[in-house]
DNA sequence: CTAACATATAAACGCTTATTTATGGATTTA
DNA sequence: TAAATCCATAAATAAGCGTTTATATGTTAG
């Protein structure tokens, strides 16, 4: 049963981790989570150089966990669900596991 | 609602996501989910050399995503569901979402 | 006790990537 | 159209981490 999944699956899996890795990322998914922002606003909750927040933002959004929208001079970003429950759910067929949330 | 969680249980997180980054990893890990190894079989299974599996199986051991025991001169290696499950669970709490697996 | 086996650790190297600083591009306003 | 605003990109630097090679530690067998 070795070896069921492909690489590239698990490479698309890998990435999605690797963008999560640092805790501002995940600050940066948490802020759009509750409402979706300009680069701006987000420059203000979260204190950081509208540079890096830049960068981090492209790096949420190649790997699908955002979107950006122009609208006139602004570009706003809305946080993705259904990129972390995809990645959740290939886990769960990788390693036989189930995230059941506790039986009512 | 901004902050709600501390730096330090992200910081837990990340490090999860960080461990999880290489697709080698994912297949050490997927190789214990179907059965518990020592290292040398891993190395069949997996065709990496020695001294690599040990460096990602220690890895994955201080994030808690697998446990060792020596028994003889061999260490067993087991998979640790727990840590990824808890891992998403405090995804799911930062993000607002919800994986549940489809209502019946 | 010595040799063989299983695993861990150390040193060295290269590569990727986060961060800063500076600048460019796009859009609106006056 | 000129200035201002919002955002992206480029260049440079630094830090972290995976990989290899070599060696050390621990355990059993003869």
């Amino acid at each position: 049963m070795t070896g069921v999944m492909s690489d590239k699956e698990l490479r698309r899996v890998t990435r999605g981790f690797q963008t999560l890795h640092s805790v501002l990322r995940l600050r940066i998914l948490a802020a759009l989570a509750e409402r979706e922002s300009n680069v701006r606003d987000l420059e203000d909750v979260l204190r950081v150089s509208q540079p890096l927040l830049s960068w981090h933002l492209t790096q949420l959004r190649q790997a699908g966990f955002v979107t950006a929208e122009r609208m006139g001079r602004e570009v706003r970003y809305r946080f993705q669900p259904a990129a972390f429950q995809e990645l959740v759910h290939t886990m769960e067929t990788l390693l036989g596991i189930s995230l059941s949330n506790e039986e009512k």
